[in-house]
RNA sequence: CGAUGCGGUGGCCUUAUCGCCCUGUAGUAGUUAAUCACUAUUGGGAGGAAAGUCCGGACACCAAAGUGCAGCAUAGCGGGUAACGCCCGUCAUCCUGACGUUCAUCGUCAGGAGAGGACAAGUGCAACAGAAAGCAAGUACAGGUAAGGCUGUAGUGAAAUCAGGUAAACUCUAUGUGGUGAAACGCCAUGUAAGCCAGUGUUUGAGGGUAGCACGCCCGAGUUGGUGGGUAGGCGGAUAGAACUUAUGGGCAACCAUGGGUCCAGAUAAAUGAUAAGGGCCUGUAUUACAUAUACGGGUUACAGAAUCCGGCUUAUAAACCGCUUCUUGAG
């Protein structure tokens, strides 16, 4: 298990992510909410992720850039904890509810819980 | 010397590990087509404002991009530029100081400001003073008449029947200006299809397009409804340019010419990050001769993230540094 975050495991496609808004479940750990779906489709890995900033709580794009960073960076180094331990293939949509920068240590904690959250529901 | 304010310069560096995006090379795998994905490796990877989206262009399409009106913009003169509402120079005019002769006036020098066409077309607006302030109305005193502000003087004011002032007031004049905006646009693929049914129409024309409006113009054999059937996105545009840098020459300057050198982000649910160590910088405490040095600890920051690309403008901005202004002359 590699700690990267290639392009395969990036959720990019439009239609499945307003599928996973309309239909997905969520988890909540403030300042995280997670969303996620089971896929049916055969794809290349278990998990596609993507994060998300909502622009009505950072209006700097900087903010939002530099939030979006510390998410991928705490997914892709905690992603082990549900690769080892659900089954299935989904797709994941993390999303910042907090309203202040926080720093990174923070955010590798709120990951982990959510993580811990959701191999529980399985 | 310090503090406040304003303007300018400035915009942390190095190494290691784990990652991200683009590119070249080699290899591997695979989908419904295409793009492509993964592994190894070479090279590259945010800003001075990338911001606001306020002007000017390039580029693209809108029917061939036409006419008039409306709207909008600009406003001494000259120059620069692809172009501009930008930049440079300069003059009128105004302000401050010094000198010439004294207060004014005038002249010279130095510094600063300098949106400056027209109020002799029309409309509007105007503090205080004053009887009255712009179609007029008439005060006090004196003169005069049949009778009246009919005449003179006084008084207020920048201005009182006078070509008054004011256009970053409407307006007028001159000049310029078609619109939209990379979600443009071109291409490949595609189930908003094909097929079937009904209405309507084929030059005597259904229907549609066309800038804010009108004129004018253009396309045109399909079009409207029902039925049917549930998918999938991708490529180009798009990064070698009104480029950067350097030397020489021209010009008061903005800037231009010629020669040499360089290649410097290109994403698209959207790359440039995380951790650790060191240096630099800032800062707290202690010791010391309040200069400085040493030790230990803390911080690493401001404004802010490319999105078609250029030229400007405007606004934001920490530390440090440079200049100017101000400070019951704050301290020596």
């Amino acid at each position: 298990m590699s700690f990267s975050f290639s392009k395969q495991e990036k959720l990019k496609s439009r239609k499945t992510i307003e599928l996973l808004f309309q239909k997905g479940n969520s988890i909540t750990q403030y300042p995280l909410k997670l969303y996620y779906l089971p896929v049916d489709k055969d794809q290349e890995v278990r998990v596609k992720a993507a994060v998300s900033v909502p622009k009505r709580n950072f209006k700097r794009a900087a903010d939002r850039n530099r939030i979006k960073r510390l998410l991928r960076e705490a997914y892709r180094l905690n992603k082990h904890l549900i690769f080892n331990n659900i089954e299935g293939n989904f797709a994941f949509l993390i999303l910042y509810l907090g309203k202040d920068l926080p720093p990174y240590d923070e955010v590798e904690k709120s990951m982990q819980g959510v993580f811990k959250k959701l191999v529980n529901k399985f």
